[in-house]
DNA sequence: CGAACGATTGAACAGCATCAAGTAGGGTGG
DNA sequence: CCACCCTACTTGATGCTGTTCAATCGTTCG
């Protein structure tokens, strides 16, 4: 009596998605894969808060998750948005095992759950795997990082433009905001009003142009650059 | 012909001193000893600067680094400050292997290299290592994002206050300051004149008492943690 | 002993957050 | 199908925090 092949699919399916397994054979994929936990989250259902014991490394398989710290302030600072493919949750690695910020999926999301003891065995076992994920922590830290020093080696106009440089496809310079210009202003470190008024200036200098859906145009890349 | 008992002596030291590898047995560390170098760098030395490629994880042995980013308006801003057992260089994982930041010795330092590619090596062989490995970067990526977040949810006077309680002792409150307060102020997000002003209306409070030294004692814990 | 650097203090400006009001869009229920 | 509401976004006016520029002082090193 076996799982039925159709749900097998699906988790070899989200863990092939996944970068840092995708280099396995088959074989170790579905290995994987049958310790998979899956469970779909609603729009804006929390994945885990602070304080809260969380035992697993979530992968993104669809949809997208937004990661959050509230500060005692109330002020919400955003710290990334996991596309499909992505993962949270390495504090499993830690043996605290408490996370200090919060996850809500964004829209109906699937996720894809390896138990802490699982993927240490895993990591164990398969030290390739181990490997590829240190890459992927050492990628985020280095962005992190960069985002830091944004904060106070540029004012906010430099960081908005730098963000529209960083998104606009090469060709067109067309970009589309993949989140609410709430959550942008606080990725920027700024407030909505703010980033309003900034980009409503690009578009009275001719640098942008801007229309509904968060559909935004880059006119003038040197000008933006300059800003 | 070996090499001398005393130069393997130091290196198993310098291998034995840093938390990934503390775990391993001492055969195991010698044979990682085995593929350190060696070398020391000068107060104001320079590790690497960015776009330089850097094919080595650097273990502090002895005397402190710094590591920092120059935005391109000229400011500067510290990300760490490493002590003896921490470690730079993870770009070693990426396929890139460039930096992008400086690093910098703020003191007379020993420094053990081990070439990308042993580490690699080692960290297939002792998939341990590398769940140490993890452990570590998921702390430095928390803490840097803790950072981060209080950047834009706290104001200086709280991030500094914030900076003086966590290093106080928490016994005596006592507390000396491990750089200059040029340093601490990039690494809080401001300047020293601001750093100095808002010391010096702690001390005016009666929160604080500033010796020099950099030494400061931290009189009334609440109401730092008010401000 | 002088030079150079770090720290401190002072004064003025400015960028940005905050508060507040108004507008537009999208979904719900009558 | 329309009226309504709730949310997101925009625009406006004001105040404040923190930077910047500048001068002074102290101290450490050559």
């Amino acid at each position: 009596m076996t799982t039925l092949p159709s749900e097998h699919d699906h988790r070899d399916q989200c863990v092939a998605l996944v970068p840092i397994f995708a280099h396995l054979d088959p074989v170790e994929r579905h290995e994987i894969a049958s310790r998979v936990r899956q469970r779909t989250y609603r729009r804006n259902e929390l994945l885990y808060a602070p304080e809260e014991a969380n035992h697993f490394l979530m992968i993104v398989h669809r949809g997208r998750v937004k990661t959050y710290r509230g500060t005692e302030s109330g002020h919400e600072q955003l710290l990334r948005i996991l596309e499909p493919g992505n993962f949270i949750g390495e504090t499993a690695f830690l043996h605290t095992g408490t996370a200090d910020h919060y996850a809500l999926a964004l829209e109906d999301a699937e996720i894809c759950s390896l138990h802490h003891e699982d993927i240490r065995e895993f990591l164990t076992r398969y030290p390739a795997v181990a490997l590829k994920m240190l890459e992927t922590m050492t990628e985020r830290l280095e962005q992190t990082e960069r985002q830091l020093s944004s904060y106070t080696g540029e004012d906010v106009g430099a960081r908005i433009a730098g963000y529209l440089l960083e998104k606009a496809a090469p060709a067109t310079g067309e970009l589309i905001l993949t989140m609410s210009k709430r959550d942008l202003a606080s990725l920027l470190g700024t407030t909505p009003e703010t980033l309003s008024r900034r980009l409503a200036s690009f578009t009275d200098a001719g640098w942008i142009a801007q229309s509904s859906g968060g559909r935004i145009c880059v006119l003038d890349r040197a000008a933006l650059a300059r800003a």
